[in-house]
DNA sequence: AGTCTTAGTATGTAGACAGCATGTC
DNA sequence: CTACATACTAAGACT
């Protein structure tokens, strides 16, 4: 099928046929013979790198020209921003929404394209954002993450939402191959168009004593070094492919790469990676990164969340270059960015999962990884091998993971806990105002959908219900359910409910103030992530707890300390962040990545500023005191700097470098004069600072004269701020 | 004596979404 | 409740 032939406007065509494109994927036409042109669902599973984003593009683009307006579901962030790029700058209007980013965010609406994560489209429903009931196509891309455990809940609320709302709504939802596609497409209310097609041969084989075994046949493996696994890799670089490994540990990465590295070094050189490297070691702050840029020198890498994203970022653009050979990987690569290569192998086919040990990888996931196998135009072929430890499992493999079917797809949202927070919204949203308009909309999630019997689901509603009532979210009088004031506010914090109320709980008890004991709350919520335990660290919890236990708002518990201990050691962490302790140091005292180090922050930032609006509610007195601690976290900075740092221009660097020179605020600085600040911080930034004084001056004096309107304005939010339920 | 090898044992385990209001080095 | 690779340790074998 020509693409010219298509009803979409001018531009994509055009962009098309200059990438050399002017036919469609059979998988592609025959989506177009399914009829994504007149506004019909889809469900479109078929394998990766099948050219599922063309589908999706073709049909936004065709509703942009009929005047309508698309949201486009991801799951992470990384690969909004992916789309945004290959989205823009093809006669739409794209913007992108997720939590760490908001381009074009005031006029989002007035976008034709809208891309963002789940949670972001919930929270944005959450708040009621006016513009997403002009929305005429839902695109969800990985629809197969309904049966994620964490994530999948809020996945199906939105969909389910948004078909709610939205009557004669085009779904277009994009999945890997999945077991049951059928009955994830009936649900849709959509046409269903399934392949195995791929553009690059996708060979899967299962590699033992120095040769893979295809369903095709054989191919022998040089054995140059002892292990096999690097074996496998280097027979690719020596051939001109690039190399994936997927492993199932951090160390388990690092060890691969380190090797590969020492394997490499005689075969690669290139000005590139020597560069590559360099930068890497101007800004590397640990052991571990220093060992990164010794691989990339070679060729080699390795990728997992410890890595700082600045560096994730380099090495998936040397690999995409074709300067980094070879990357050896946890699953972060596995459902991130589009990164190809000639030859993906498998090598650890279990991994740990706290509760079952070491439990087999999932069929799917294994044919995720796969796909990874063959980059389209530039590979004549792919390869995915995984490693056989004895004759008869080469077999098991093969009926095991390449031959099998993907698992199906299964509603998680019975899940213990997963219910509650989006009751709450649904409730808080006005999406229901009883308990027969919840049931009303629970029928028509992917799990009334599959389930005759809501026996199961009912009974959580129940004990939600019960527990939002009692926490004093939500007021049920009569049949009238509503949020209260503090329902809503949690509903829109988007935190989970047994974190607000663990927080609030905690603030209304305590008799005093400390940074440590509100951290160690919030990070003993489900909403952050904690820190692993290690043995080394019972020790020094044991000194804290035994020195501050007592200043903290949680009371040590006498059995079952490790959750308790996994909440203090990641408080100790944020506390020496916001001590100025520096990254490196940190790091190395809690064996973590600085990755890991930004995650944790973000995160905690986020679930203080919830915890100062809760305190705006409950305890005026402590607000201030969370605000700051607030601005001191997302810093990294001690509270002796908070007066700089308001300034513009002005970070935790700079701000320590003033405070260290005794310019302690904004008063001291005017003070000081132009030329001291310049000897300190350079011109170009004193200027921006002396000019600021200026702007504030004239500003405050405008202020005065508004004053009096202020004060109205104000009177009037309080006086409607109880609910807020309509639209 | 110093180095290599081997067997036994202790250890630790993937990832990443959300608020809000704008500008770090 | 489920496993495994790796790092470390100590003791033995070799140059």
């Amino acid at each position: 099928m020509k693409i010219a032939s298509l009803p979409v406007p001018a531009p994509l065509i055009e962009y098309c046929e200059e990438k050399g494109i002017t036919d469609l994927y059979p998988p592609q036409a025959a989506c177009v013979d399914e009829g994504i042109f007149s506004g019909k669902s889809l469900l479109v599973a078929i394998p990766t790198a099948s050219g599922k984003t063309l589908v999706a593009e073709l049909a936004m683009h065709a509703q942009v020209a009929n005047g309508g307006k698309c949201l486009y579901i991801v799951p992470l962030r990384a690969l909004a921003g992916e789309k945004f790029r290959e989205f823009s700058g093809k006669g739409v209007k794209v913007g992108i929404s997720t939590g760490d980013l908001d381009r074009r965010d005031e006029f989002l609406g007035a976008n034709d394209i809208i891309i963002a994560t789940s949670e972001k489209v919930d929270s944005l429903l959450r708040n009621k954002t006016p513009w997403l009931r002009q929305v005429t196509l839902l695109v969800v891309d990985e629809v197969h993450l309904i049966a994620s455990p964490d994530r999948g809940p809020t996945l199906e609320m939105v969909i389910t939402k948004l078909r709610y709302r939205i009557p004669n709504l085009q779904v277009i939802a994009l999945s890997a191959t999945i077991g049951n596609p059928k009955k994830l497409a009936d649900w849709l209310g959509a046409g269903l168009v399934t392949s195995e097609w791929r553009p690059v041969d996708l060979r899967q084989g299962v590699f033992y004593r120095g040769k893979i075994h295809f369903h095709q046949g054989e191919r022998e493996v040089a054995e140059p070094s002892k292990t096999e696994d690097l074996n496998l890799c280097i027979d690719t670089i020596e051939e001109g492919g690039q190399c994936l490994v997927f492993v199932n540990s951090r160390r388990n990465a690092e060890g691969f790469a380190k090797r590969a590295a020492a394997a490499f070094k005689k075969r690669v050189k290139s000005p590139v990676l020597e560069e590559y490297a360099a930068r890497i070691l101007e800004s590397a702050t640990t052991d571990q990164e220093k060992v990164l840029a010794a691989c990339i020198a070679t060729g080699s890498a390795f990728h997992h969340a410890g890595l700082r994203r600045e560096f994730r970022e380099l090495i998936e653009e040397g690999f995409l270059k074709g300067e980094i050979r070879c990357i050896s990987s946890t699953p972060t690569l596995a459902a991130g960015l589009n990164l190809p290569a000639r030859r993906v192998i498998i090598r650890d086919l279990l991994r740990f999962s706290g509760a079952e040990g070491m439990a087999p990888i999932p069929v799917g996931e294994y044919h995720q990884m796969a796909g990874r196998a063959g980059r389209p135009h530039l590979d004549p072929y792919g390869e995915a091998v995984m490693i056989a430890k004895n004759e008869q499992s080469i077999e098991e493999l093969f009926e095991r993971y390449i031959d099998a079917p993907a698992e199906p797809v299964v509603s998680q949202c019975t899940r213990s806990g997963a219910l509650c927070s989006h009751l709450l919204s649904l409730i808080a949203t006005g999406f229901a105002t009883d308990r027969k308009g919840l049931s009303k909309f629970l029928v028509q999630t992917f799990y009334g959908f599959t389930h005759a019997s809501t026996k199961a689901l009912d009974t959580i509603v129940n004990q939600s219900l019960k527990f939002l009532t009692e926490t004093e979210m939500i007021t049920e009088i009569g049949d009238l359910l509503q949020a209260t004031e503090y329902g809503a506010l949690v509903s829109r914090l988007y935190i989970d409910p047994l974190s607000a109320e663990a927080i609030s709980g905690a603030m209304l008890e305590a008799d005093g103030y400390s940074d440590r004991a509100l951290l160690q709350v919030v990070c003993s919520t489900s909403d952050m992530p904690a820190l692993y335990l290690k043995s080394k660290d019972l020790q020094y919890l044991e000194k804290f707890l035994y020195e501050h236990g007592d200043d903290l708002w949680q009371q040590v518990p006498w059995e079952d300390r490790e959750q308790f201990y996994r909440s203090v050691k990641t408080a100790m962490l944020l506390s020496d962040y916001t001590d100025e302790v520096p990254e490196a140091i940190i790091c190395e005292r809690y064996d973590v990545g600085p990755g890991d180090l930004y995650a944790a922050v973000t995160n905690v930032t986020w679930l203080i500023h919830a915890a100062a609006r809760l305190a705006a509610m409950f305890r005026e007195d402590l607000a201030p005191a969370v605000r700051e601690l607030e601005i001191c976290t997302s810093q990294g900075i001690r509270r002796e700097l908070l007066p700089l740092v308001r300034l513009k221009g002005i970070g935790r660097v700079r701000a320590r470098r003033l405070f260290n020179n005794g310019i302690t605020d904004p008063a001291t600085l005017q003070e000081a004069g132009f030329d001291r600040i310049t000897s300190i911080l350079g011109s170009g930034v004193a200027k921006s600072l002396f000019s600021q004084f200026d702007e504030k001056e004239t500003k405050e004096r405008k202020d005065d004269l508004q004053g009096s309107s202020e004060l109205v304005k104000k009177a009037q939010t309080s006086l409607f701020g109880f609910g807020g339920c309509d639209e």
